[in-house]
RNA sequence: GUGGCUAUAGCUCAGUUGGUUAGAGUGCCAGGUUGUGGCCCUGGAGGUCGAGGGUUCAAGUCCCUCUAGCCCCCCCA
């Protein structure tokens, strides 16, 4: 019988790699707090409903991405793509801008897209965002933007480039819709397939074309279609930027994937990730996300990042934490008389550090060599003739000592290594 | 969902035009050392050669299907 595999797309966090996992959400728990997020937490699956009307049935995601599946009871479910609707959702539904305004929340979540894996692209992967919801102002843009870059900057991440957009508001969209059919209409026949296709569910997503990319030059710009007000309000996120000394790049033909983004869109790029998965994460404003999904119009913004790409990212640059041992101190009994006493000093040692017992039969030689492997400081010995040694595992100095002053022993030779900034 | 590359020990990899019982380095375990980490010496465990089928007297090697990883499209995280 061959070994049960994991399922395709899906990855362990093994203990390696769990001080980089646990730093990043740390981080971004402290800098989301900092400016006042409070965290939040939505269920892994729900209502397919939520994610066909406010991803947009016309989207990647919804219309090949989603785990859908019939529970008992014949409802139709669906494994969390993304986190804006749920936590919308779970907000609105708990008329938590009743309380005060914006609501402001972070996330650390597990979603899920059926898509061919790759390097930095699985089926379950974790997104860090936030959302501000409540209120419609452009400083909130600029406050969700200047959190990410902050996260980023406090994980010593460096190459990120902010793409900025904005996609206007409704009639804005529906304006420029219509300008892009006609310009691509005629083209029709010389288009790739897929742009073929986009030209009837979803013209906006003609402009990321590649194929196509002459006739994607020669597109009318959606920065022509917009309404006075609608260019105010990017002016004036982008003087919000400017001040808190954000850098960021036009990039007019940004547009995201999820239909729900009105006004500020953007994303976070980085070079380090290959050409195809460059993306570390993006965001924008939903205003009219609420409505689609059966609640009072609220508007809203937000990002997420992809953790398993900030990883990659942070690993290349050397920037991440590395595991620390696991136990400072090992007690090893050196005949079998000894364990009973070993197990009771363990106990007491653990009020003042972390401690690790080695009751096995085995040779104390093998327990001294693993002691030293797994990264522990010191090493007590149980059951020798002369009383208990302490032994210290990087100087191979050692001293005899009591029950009553090996407390006291040991806080001695950790505060010494603790001087020597040795970690 | 399309196309390409890859899959041999825990890890990194050899393995000739198909030819005995599949190898190396490293790692692991044990002994040398009944009580002290390294080095050294000795011994050992560990592989249905990714899975299944086919061709053949004979398959790790050739063919087919599947699975998985990576890459390109695509998409985004």
């Amino acid at each position: 019988m061959s070994p049960i595999a994991p399922p395709r797309g899906t990855k362990d966090l093994l203990p390696d790699e769990a001080p980089a996992w646990r730093w990043l959400h740390e981080t971004h728990a402290s800098v989301a707090g900092r400016h006042g997020y409070e965290l939040i937490d939505t269920p892994m699956f729900e209502a397919t409903d939520l994610f066909a009307r406010g991803v947009g049935s016309g989207t990647d995601v919804v219309e090949k991405e989603m785990y859908t599946f019939a529970d008992r009871g014949g409802r139709s479910l669906t494994l969390r793509p993304e986190g804006t609707a749920p936590v919308l959702r779970a907000v609105l539904g708990a008329r938590l801008e009743q309380r005060w305004r914006p609501v402001r929340v972070h996330y650390a979540m597990a979603m899920f897209r059926y898509d061919r894996p790759q390097a930095g692209r699985q089926r379950q992967f974790t997104q860090v965002g936030i959302e501000c919801i409540g209120d419609r102002d452009p400083s909130y843009d600029a406050e969700v933007i200047e959190v990410a870059w902050r996260f980023m900057a406090q994980l010593r991440i460096d190459g990120i480039s902010l793409q900025l957009n904005t996609l206007g508001d409704r009639d804005d969209r529906l304006r420029y819709r219509e300008a892009l059919s006609a310009y691509y209409t005629p083209l029709r026949d010389s288009l790739c397939d897929d742009c073929r296709r986009r030209l009837e569910v979803n013209p906006l997503r003609l402009l990321e074309c590649t194929r196509d990319a002459q006739h994607v030059a020669g597109a009318p710009l959606l920065r022509d279609h917009l309404s006075g007000e609608s260019r105010g309000y990017f002016a004036d996120v982008v003087t919000h930027l400017d001040e808190a000394g954000i850098p960021y790049t036009h990039n007019q033909r940004l547009v995201r994937g999820l239909d729900y983004y009105a006004h500020t869109a953007f994303e976070f790029w980085h070079t380090s990730l290959a050409g195809a998965q460059n993306a570390l994460g993006g965001g924008g404003r939903y205003d009219g996300l609420a409505e689609e999904i059966g609640f009072p119009a609220t508007a809203g913004v937000g990002y997420a990042l992809g953790v398993e790409r900030l990883l990659i990212v942070a690993a290349n640059q050397g920037v991440a934490p590395v595991a620390q041992p696991p136990a400072q101190l090992v007690v090893c009994t050196a005949t079998a008389a000894g364990a009973k006493e070993a197990r009771k000093i363990a106990r007491h040692l653990r009020d003042r550090t972390t401690v690790i017992a080695d009751l096995s039969a085995r040779r104390l030689d093998k327990k001294l060599r693993d002691a030293d492997r797994l990264g522990a400081r010191l090493a007590l010995l149980v059951g020798l003739d002369e009383g208990l040694v302490l032994r210290n595992l990087r100087t191979r100095a050692q001293q005899v000592v009591t029950a009553d002053t090996v407390l006291d022993a040991v806080s001695a030779e950790l505060l010494q290594a603790a001087q020597e900034g040795v970690p």
